[in-house]
DNA sequence: CATGAATGAGCTTTCATTCAT
DNA sequence: CATGAATGAAAGCTCATTCAT
C-alpha cells in the first residue's frame, strides 16, 4: 500500500536511443514517452520536484497523468528520467567539440566558450541540477546511466592543458579536474545565482553586455591561472 | 504552489529588530517567532519552498499552523522572512571581517577564506539562494528589506584590492565585484553541486582534504588574476 | 512521501471514554470523531476494507476526508479504531451477562441466547472480523488495545460449566474453551455464511422460523456435548 | 466498486468444459483461461473482490488485462467464474467421499474429516465465501451453474446417519442439513476466524497440536449431538 | 489471439489556509 | 496569545475498462 516506492526507473523503452521497434504503434508510443520527457524536463526546471505536479506534465504533454505512471512508473522515475536525458545530452554536445592540438589558447578559449553557452542556453540544465542538489543526489544516485556520462570533458580539457604545458604556455602542475570546476563555477554561478545576485548588487547581470563582460573575465581568469611565469 | 496567495507580508512585528513591546507575553511572542523562523529556515534549506510545508515548520517550531498566520501571514511571507533574516545574518558576518590595509596579499586570502568557510558552515544559505533563484527571485524582489544588506564585502573587497595595488602587487584595473564575483562562484558551486558532481567525477568531493585541496586553489587561482604583471 | 505509513493509530482523544474536556468545541469534536468512527463501522463493514472510501465514509459522517486524516491519521488506522470499539462493545455486553451459578442449564442456555442474538443483531460485528481475517489479523496485530478485550465470557461460562459438573449435570472435563469456541462457530457460521448457504442448500435461512430452529439446534447441540453420562 | 458494470456474465467458453475447438490455438486459448481463473482465484482469496485488482491477476497469470474482459468479459464475471469453479472443485472432491454403510460411526468420523482436511487444505475456499457472504452473495445468485453443485455430501449424510439409526447407533430425528452444518460450521469457524481468535483468545491456533485438539472435539461433540440415548 | 497503448474516473492522502474559542 | 477544529482544493497514484493493431 506504500504510495511512493523508490525504485528503479522501470521506463518500457529507451528514451532517446534508436527505435527499436517499428510501425505506427510504436511511433505513437515513442511520441507519448518523448512529449512526457519534454514536458517534464520544463515543468521539474521551472518548479523543481515537489513544486512540479504530474498534471501539469500530463497536460502540457498532452497526455494523461495515467500514462506517466504507464511509462516511468512514478513521478521520482521520471525525474531521474529527466535528469539522466539531461546529462545524455550534455554529454553529447560535449563530445562534439572539435579542438586542435596545435592552438592551446585557441582550444582552452573554446572550451570556455562552450561551457558559458551551453549553461546559457540551457537553463534547464542549471535548474535541474540545483533541485537535484537539493536532495543531495538523492536521485541521480539511483541512476544505473548517470555514470556512463561522466565527463568526457575533463579529458579533451587535459589534452588541451598538455599541448599548452609542452609548448611552454602552461604550467604543467594545473589539474585540467580543478581547471574544469573552475571554469564550470564561474559560468554556472553566474547564471544560476543572477536573479539573486541582481537584488544583492542593485545591478543587472542579465544583459547582453554584461554577460559578454563576465565571459571575458571568465576566460582571462582561466588563463591567468593556467598560464606559465614568464621569463 | 498554485494555491499560494501572493500578497504583501503582513508581519506584524520586525524578527530581528528590538522587542516594542516589554512583559512575559511579549517575550513569550518573540520566542515563538524565532522558533517558527528558525524552523522555516531549516525546512524550507532542506525541501525547497514547495516542497517544505507548513505543518512541517510548525511543528519543528513547536508551534501551531496558525501562529506562522498570526505572524508572517502566508507561507511565502514566511519564506520571505527567511530570505532577509539569512541575508541579515551573512551581512553582519561580512561586516565583522577585520583586515589591515597593510597586508593585502593576506588580507584578500582571508576574505576568500571568510567566503569559503561561511558558505561551509551555513549549507541553508546556499539551498536557500538557489530555491530562491528556482523562483527567478521573485520573493526576494517584494522584500522592502534585502536591499539594505547589499554587499558590504565588494567595498571591503575594493579596498583590499586599491591597496595592494598601490603597493605593486595587483593590478590595478581588475574590478572588486568581478572578483568578489570569482570569489562567489568557486566557493558556492563546489559545495552546492557537490553532490551531483561526485557522481558525475566519480569522485568524493566532501572529504576534508578535497576540500582543503579546492580552498588551496581557489586562493591560487584568484591570485593569479589580480597579481600585477611581474617584470 | 511515502503515503501510507503503517503505523500505530494516531488518535487523539479517546473514542469512547469518558470526555476529558469540557465545553462546544471538544463537544463537536467528540461529535465529530465519534460520528466518523460510526460511518466507518457501516461503510467498512458493509463493503470491506478495500471496498470502502474514505469519502464514503466522510459523507457518511456528514464530515470531510480531511477529519479523518486529522483524528486517526490514515484509513487503516481508522479501521483498527473500528475494530477495538467493535470489540470493546461485544466485551461490554459480554461483561453484562448476569447468570446464576445455582441453574447450570439454564445459564449455559443463556450464554448461547446471548452469544447467537449478539452476533444477530450486530451483523457488522460479523463482517468486519471475517474483513479482518481475509488480512490475517493484519490490523488487530497492531493494536495495543484488543488484548484488553479478551473474552470474560470464557471465565463465566468455566463457572458455569464447573457448576454443573459439581451438580453432577455435565462432565467435568470438557473444556470451557472449547465450548465457547462450538457456541461461537455454529452461531456465527450461521448468520457469516447465509447468503452462499441458502445458494448451496436451495433453502432459505433467513426466516424467523430457520433461525429459531437453528438457535434450538445449537442448544440441543451443546447441551448433548457437555451433558453428563447418564447411569 | 461503483466502477463495476454489473453486467451478465458473457464468458466465451465454458472454464472447464470440454474444449469445443481443436488444434495448437485452441489448445493456447484454453492454457490462457486456465491460467487467468487460477490467478483471479490466488487473488481475491488473498484480497477479496475489491482488493483485488484486474492488473494483479493478469499480471500474476503472465497475461495481459485485455485478455481477461477477452475471456470474461468483466472483474464481476471473472469472479463469478471463480466462485462456480470453486463450488465445482468442493462438490467434486466430496463426491469422492466412499463410505460404508455397514460402519456408521467409522463413515460419519470420514465425513468430519473430509471436510475439515479440505477447509484446511483450501484456504481460498474460506476466503473467497466469505467475500462473497461480504457482497450479500450477490454473485453467486447471478450463477446459472452454482445450484448444480448443491451439496452432495449432505445426502451421503443422510444415508450413514439412516444407517445408523437402523443399527440402534443413533438418534433417528436428528436432521442431516442441521449435522452437516454443525459440522460445517465448527470446521469452518475455527480456521476463518483463527487470526482474530488467536488476537482474542490469546493463544495460537494454527499450530499442529491445537488443531488436533480441535478436530477431536469435533468429532466428539458430533458422536455426542447425534448418539442414541443409551438405556 | 495476443499485445500494449490509451482513457478518465476514482482512490488515499496532504496541502495551505481560516474559523472559533 | 495560544489552541485546535474545520475546510475544500489539489496532490500523487491506481483503478477497471476500451481502442487499435
Amino acid at each position: 500500500m506504500a504510495r511512493t516506492a523508490l525504485v528503479a526507473p522501470q521506463r518500457k523503452s529507451a528514451t532517446a536511443s534508436a527505435p527499436r521497434r517499428t510501425g505506427a504503434r510504436a511511433a505513437a508510443a515513442q511520441a507519448t514517452q518523448g512529449a512526457i520527457l519534454r514536458a517534464a524536463t520544463k515543468v521539474f526546471a521551472k518548479h523543481g520536484f515537489a513544486g512540479g505536479s504530474v498534471e501539469q506534465i500530463s497536460k502540457a504533454a498532452k497526455s494523461y497523468d495515467r500514462m506517466i505512471y504507464y511509462y516511468f512508473g512514478s513521478k521520482e522515475a521520471l525525474f531521474i528520467a529527466v535528469l539522466e536525458e539531461m546529462y545524455r545530452r550534455f554529454n553529447e554536445a560535449e563530445s562534439k567539440l572539435a579542438l586542435s592540438a596545435d592552438e592551446p589558447l585557441e582550444s582552452l578559449t573554446a572550451v570556455i566558450r562552450f561551457m558559458w553557452s551551453y549553461y546559457e542556453k540551457n537553463p534547464e540544465f542549471i535548474t535541474l541540477l540545483n533541485t537535484e542538489n537539493l536532495h543531495r543526489g538523492r536521485h541521480i544516485s539511483k541512476s544505473l546511466r548517470a555514470r556512463e556520462y561522466s565527463s568526457t570533458a575533463i579529458e579533451i580539457l587535459g589534452r588541451v592543458l598538455a599541448s599548452g604545458a609542452a609548448k611552454g604556455l602552461f604550467r604543467s602542475e594545473t589539474s585540467a579536474r580543478d581547471v574544469y570546476l573552475m571554469i564550470a563555477a564561474m559560468a554556472y554561478f553566474y547564471l544560476s545565482n543572477r536573479y539573486t545576485l541582481s537584488a544583492f548588487l542593485g545591478e543587472e547581470l542579465d544583459t547582453a553586455a554584461a554577460k559578454a563582460h563576465w565571459e571575458a573575465f571568465v576566460i582571462d581568469a582561466v588563463m591567468r591561472t593556467v598560464a606559465a611565469a614568464r621569463d
